[in-house]
RNA sequence: GUCCCCGUAGCUCAGUUGGAUAGAGCACGAGAUUCCUAAUCUCGGGGUCGCAGGUUCAAAUCCUGCCGGGGACACCA
């Protein structure tokens, strides 16, 4: 049963009209949740201005056209029926036909209690019904340290998944590594060649290899390990294959450290290599090779950017899927010139196994240059007959900004600006809010002076205030010897000034709205909800300053003040709960206090 | 040339999966601290939701076309 004062008035709403329905007054309604949404659909939604009460009610407009009546009249009809229900002070017909409903105080009270006993799973639903879902992100070449870039993926999954999870989702967070390319090669050729200056050699960084300096200790950790001599002696195969395999787990460990600073965990790695090696590719191909969506074929050329045509490029036949069969653009080869498979082709078979596992939904969290590989990837998905769901959810460029203009990318550091140089700054904290107070598909600019300014400005900061400005409530109750248990027995009807309700209102919509940001897998709604919680929070605690009597924390002389001071700092600790759980969705760590 | 994303206040951005008079922060103007952290709050001005059509009771939101910005169009991953 959930607890979402929103869900639970919408249900019974739908009773409500299903009664009506039934008694022939008014048409069917169908609910928005169902998968096909007809007009009949209707919705219970908190109205965008609170002088038309506290939740609005579009049936009657929406069955309008079914009834042939004109709304206001089917709404008189409804009217009745809400007016009369549980906890409903007055139901009105307002505009084109809404019915707006108003609750009785005592509804929005008793959210207090609620939250103080459900405390951090306040919010929390199993709307989920363990749905199973793979969520894969990050899975960064382990060609270097992560940059800004992959970090806005990491975060953002991470958040996502700590988001779906609250709403009774079962997780699965996964990494893929491309170990098994050309990229693996050209990370064992730069560490080769730095071996070699490490072992005082004059070469040079052949064009195309890695520049980073972060390889120099890698090479020198790989010469330590396994001896200069007994390198340079080897026959260059064995070569490669060792310099690739302890590259990539080095870059694999510098990867993971950066992670582990911002907070980000993954339940699995899945090695390309590993996939491979077991044969899976073939495998894969094969599979879509007997259902026929597989032919050998020769491409047209590349349309290639304006005016330019491709000059290497020469006609071949080699394996094809069928793409274009679902909805891509063009039929994508499995196969290279030389026989070898494409990177296309192992993640057919990286996908065919995400699908063996029996995910009820798989989610990719990408970079937006990915963009146009979101449909071959896809038609794969669908030719291979999954029930599952597929979701490529895009993560768009990162723009670090300090005083006020882009910075330059490092060549030293590898052509990126890392990401461990920024956190130095910014702390693992502010950074994950940034990148989560801006939806996904759009370009984020990141101004690092803003992430560390104390102000309103800075919407982490102001959140993080709200909550150590409560902590630093509860320090002082605690001294004047009140307890939490007092607070839990306090009189919520108390709670009647026209900012507490405000605030009451503002907590109680938080379920409705993990469970919105979790179905339309967008935590940034998250961070923004909590500003606006905040917002309210601070406007509460300036009234105390004009007004005395509004204060928390009352001189206690007698019963009367210290009821109120019990009741006002239950709704503090309400506000605490969901202000620390709703930074917890999006992997960020409450402060007790400023300093 | 084709595809994807974006276009909302001077600036940075939200916008409840189609709802009522489109919101917040910054900036600008005016105010509030003997008192729980003023790192905050209150009030005010500020808009052709890129443009033009369409769909319907209702469009910033959905569809079509254009304009502007970004990204992608490999036998690279």
């Amino acid at each position: 049963m959930s607890h979402d004062l929103f869900e639970i008035y919408r249900r019974r709403v739908q009773a409500a009209l299903k009664t009506l329905s039934a008694k022939g007054e008014i048409p069917k309604p169908s609910n928005p949740a169902a998968a096909s949404r007809r007009p009949s659909a209707f919705a219970l939604e908190p109205p965008r201005d609170s002088r038309h009460g506290d939740m609005a009610l579009n049936a009657a407009m929406a069955l309008a056209k079914e009834a042939g009546e004109n709304p206001r009249a089917l709404a008189e009809k409804i009217r009745p029926a809400l007016q009369k229900m549980e906890g409903v002070e007055k139901a009105e017909i307002a505009g084109p036909g809404f019915l707006n409903l108003t609750l009785k105080d005592e509804i929005w009270q008793s959210e207090i209690p609620k939250i103080l006993a459900l405390k951090d799973s306040y919010g929390s639903s199993a709307r989920g019904e363990g749905r199973r879902v793979l969520i894969e992100y990050v899975s960064a070449n382990p060609t270097g340290p992560l940059h800004i870039g992959h970090a806005r993926g990491a975060v953002f999954g991470d958040a996502l998944a700590l988001l779906m999870e609250k709403t009774g989702c079962a997780i699965t967070r996964e990494y893929y590594v491309n170990d098994a390319g050309a990229q693996a090669d050209t990370l064992a050729a730069s560490v080769w060649t730095r071996c070699r200056q490490s072992l005082g050699e004059t070469i040079a960084l052949k064009e195309g290899l890695y520049p980073g300096d972060y390889l120099v200790p890698v090479a020198e950790e790989i010469l330590k390990n396994h001896g200069g001599d007994r390198l340079t002696a080897m026959k260059d195969e064995p070569r490669r294959a060792l310099l690739r395999e302890e590259s990539v787990r080095a870059m694999m460990d510098l990867i993971k450290a950066d992670l582990k600073d911002l907070g980000v965990s993954h339940d699995c790695f899945i090695h390309e290599s590993a996939l491979v090696r077991r044969g899976a590719v073939k495998k894969a191909v094969g599979i879509l090779e007997k259902k026929g969506f597989v032919h050998e074929g020769t491409l047209p050329p590349p349309k290639g950017g304006k005016g330019k045509e491709s000059a290497d490029w020469t006609p071949h036949r080699h394996l094809l899927f069928l793409a274009s069969r679902f909805g891509d653009s063009s039929d994508r080869p499995l196969q290279k010139k030389d026989g070898s498979w494409t990177y296309f082709a192992s993640d057919i078979a990286y996908h065919h196994d995400k699908i063996a596992r029996g995910f009820d939904e798989v989610v990719n969290v990408w970079g937006a240059d990915h963009a146009g590989y979101a449909p071959r990837l896809r038609a794969a998905f669908e030719a291979f007959g999954s029930g599952a769901d597929f979701h490529v959810k895009l993560c768009h460029m990162v723009r670090v900004l300090k005083d006020g203009s882009p910075v330059k990318m490092s060549k030293r550091a590898g052509g990126f600006i890392a990401l461990r140089d920024v956190l130095k700054e910014t702390g693992r904290d502010a950074f994950r809010f940034q990148m989560l107070t801006r939806k996904n598909d759009a370009p984020l600019d990141f101004d690092m002076k803003k992430v560390l300014e104390q102000a309103n400005e800075n919407p982490i900061f102001y959140v993080q205030y709200a909550h150590a400005r409560i902590c630093s409530v509860f320090r002082r109750a605690e001294e004047a010897g009140l307890t939490e248990e007092e607070e839990r027995e306090a009189d919520f009807a108390l709670l009647a000034h026209q900012s507490e309700t405000s605030l009451i209102k503002m907590l109680a919509r938080f379920p409705r709205q993990v469970a919105l940001a979790s179905s339309m897998r967008e935590p940034h709604r998250i961070a923004f909800y909590l500003h606006d919680l905040a917002a309210l929070f601070h406007a509460l605690w300036n009234v105390g300053k004009d007004a005395p009597a509004q204060r928390f924390l009352l001189e206690n002389r007698n019963d009367e003040e210290r009821a109120l001071t019990l009741a006002r700092l239950a709704l503090l600790r309400a506000s605490k709960i969901v202000l620390a759980e709703g930074l917890r969705i999006l992997g960020v760590r409450a402060v007790e206090e400023m300093r």
